[in-house]
DNA sequence: TAAAAATACTCCATAGGTATTTTAT
DNA sequence: ATAAAATACCTATGGAGTATTTTTA
């Protein structure tokens, strides 16, 4: 009922993924569980987060949910890499430079 | 046991206002469910996150958590204000500047 | 009509409360 | 001795599975 990671990697994942059977096999759980998660997460929040017309796509309060939902669940695969000293490395292994602030996420 | 909201932010609570006991006012909840959180936050981790003698303060792991407890927390936040379309403010309203990208997150 | 999603039902784990004990100042 | 934290115990809730039904392309 309250908000989680389950349900948001489970939002994530069909967004990714294209669907909830997809997403599931993602995340190595059962199409009902992402049925459930996604439900549950409908609920929790009081808004549709998925267009459930042929390829799930995000409805609009999805998509503005999308990042928020990224940086939390990213955040938490951080803590757990950090549980088992798993050195978090940077998404791109290329280029040690920094991007220039424009290029930068809100937060900064 | 598997990690929650609940506990990082009781975690996060018990750093800032210095104790369980203010952790559970702050947040609304009792000493006790702190406790629980917290204990199971560590178990779920296999680290101490909380130094427990005299004024609560984290392990050099809690300090590492951080960190990612901050950003986790806040992404919740900022999903429950999405779903209440309340705005979410800057933290700082003074300069509408950004700053530079050696200032910047790691992420970017 | 075949594939995808939702639902009914069930079981078990867990969050969190009260009351109490243990620990530290 | 007193305040803070941990623990024992209990209950309600929710997450997730199997099996099935409903929906939509």
């Amino acid at each position: 009922m309250t908000l989680n990671f389950a349900q948001l990697r489970a939002f994530l994942a069909v967004v990714d993924e294209g669907g909830f059977g997809a997403a599931a096999d993602a995340l190595g759980i059962t199409q009902s569980a992402v049925s459930h998660a996604v439900a549950s997460l409908e609920r929790s929040l009081g808004h549709a987060v998925l267009s459930r017309r042929g390829r799930s796509t995000p409805t609009s309060f999805g998509q503005e949910l999308l990042v928020h939902a990224r940086a939390a669940v990213t955040a938490s695969a951080a803590i757990t890499d950090l549980a088992e000293r798993r050195p978090r490395r940077a998404a791109r292994s290329g280029s040690p430079r920094r991007p220039s602030a424009r290029d930068c996420c809100r937060t900064c």
